[in-house]
DNA sequence: TAAATATGTTCCCGCATCGGGAACCAAAAT
DNA sequence: ATTTTGGTTCCCGATGCGGGAACATATTTA
């Protein structure tokens, strides 16, 4: 019997999966002892041993009285990684305002492995609890950003991840089928904005609005809040004006710089 | 010929030193292609491709058109060391009240590496630029928070870290022995606060008071501003008081949680 | 105090696997 | 069409990796 998911071609590198596969032990739980990690992992001592090692001089790690833990050095990693996809200070002012105005959370979240990775996410005075945080991943057919940015993917980058798509019904909304999926993306690329009526998340409704920069889509910026606040007219509304008008001033920002 | 600085023992795994390297290229320049990597670092095409492949299966890059990049699940790594460091929001709102009440610079840093890495960095109206940043390592002997730190830490440690200190000067007023350093050290436990009187960048003072909770020594606070407003009377006045004061708060909320 | 236990570090060995050369492709440039 | 550039695959041989076990160190128990 095949694995289900069809891995790609070419080869990898055993030690540099172990070596991450220790950084996600340590993600889950700081101050992990050798003798820990080793039994986690089932790998012998010496080698994790020799991993710990490599990764503290590189300074990813440091060694504290009770065990390792992963250091400030990652904080500078997220630091470039930021400037790197550039306009983060637009997006993060823009989000913070969506918040301010509307109360509920709002989201910057830009496609990578065809899933929506969040950029930012900015909380409001009233914004409910959700699990979302900054890094996550999500798929892009039961989120309004990830719906918004596949509608301006080019269209090949569109076809090849909605063929990849496992459609898991994550609540009775959630769309199940390729076909739905398409008659729903050209619902959103004719209105201009995209919605998730609790097809995620029990509950919780998002409007999403593109932002792009001739003819390639940066991403997409969302608001998202209960279901008891969010009505149609709210959504459809108010929200999803406020969403396209931030998006655009994303855009400008872009523009000139 | 030996190399001057001694390597501590014990093996090193080179695949992921390789991998390390790639990840660093990445930093400094994002959208970089397997030939180019391959060629900065002096690996193989082949070598290159198999170690991009591995980390672009475990979500820490993504291929783009014109090269790979590093992915936001870096932001996600951030995160949770971040919060594995615990305290962050109170450290990050004293640090926030600091610049905002005294207009300059304030930053938290810990110990790392015998260095001090900066935990998080506020801004003032009037603050000046500096080249310092959240995750960057800057040495013990030349800054207030490294001073502040020093002065708390095991005893063992503190030696360990003198001994191994390679003294150079940064400006004029750059300590340059062991000796001054010890009675420097002496001067600030006896009076609860550090100072960098331009010791590390030329034009910038700076002062920072430790912060600890029972015996142990998270790191410490601090503010720096230019010379020419930070006068002797503010910088042991004014501004010593309210790193103190800030460093009192974060304690006192370490205590109950 | 000594014995026992747990944990970290070092030493080696055998073989899997890693790095690299070269061939093979694909796409762009001329 | 032809060349060039960059990406991917194939394969080989040496090496460096993973692991078992010994050794060292720290902590616990009696």
């Amino acid at each position: 019997m095949d694995a289900p998911s069809e891995e790609p071609h070419g080869r990898r590198i055993q030690s540099v999966e172990i070596a991450f596969s220790i950084i996600e032990v340590l993600q889950r739980q700081d101050h992990t002892t050798v003798t820990e990690i080793a039994e986690e992992l089932g790998h012998s001592k010496s080698t994790v041993h020799s991993h710990l090692r490599t990764l503290e001089d590189r300074k990813l790690l440091v060694k504290e009285d009770d065990g390792y833990r992963l250091s400030l050095k990652v904080l500078d990693m997220a630091e470039t990684v930021r400037s790197q996809i550039g306009n983060y200070e637009v997006i993060k002012s823009e989000a913070d305002s969506l918040a301010a105005e509307t109360s509920e959370i709002s989201q910057f979240g830009i496609e990578e492995h065809g899933m929506v990775s969040y950029l930012y996410k900015a909380t409001g005075e009233q914004a409910v609890e959700t699990v979302s945080h900054v890094g996550m991943q999500q798929p892009m057919y039961s989120t309004a950003l990830g719906k918004s940015i596949l509608t301006h993917l080019p269209n090949d980058r569109t076809d090849e991840i909605v063929q990849s798509i496992e459609f898991t019904p994550k609540t009775p909304n959630t769309i199940t089928s390729p076909e739905e999926l398409r008659e729903e993306l050209d619902r959103v690329a004719e209105r201009g904005y995209a919605t998730d009526d609790e097809e995620n998340i029990e509950g919780l409704r998002c409007v999403a609005a593109p932002v792009t920069s001739d003819e390639t889509v940066l991403g997409a910026i969302s608001v998202s809040g209960p279901s008891s606040r969010v009505t149609d007219e709210r959504l459809h509304g108010e929200l999803a004006d406020s969403v396209q008008r931030a998006a655009n001033i994303i855009e400008l920002n872009t523009k000139f710089s």
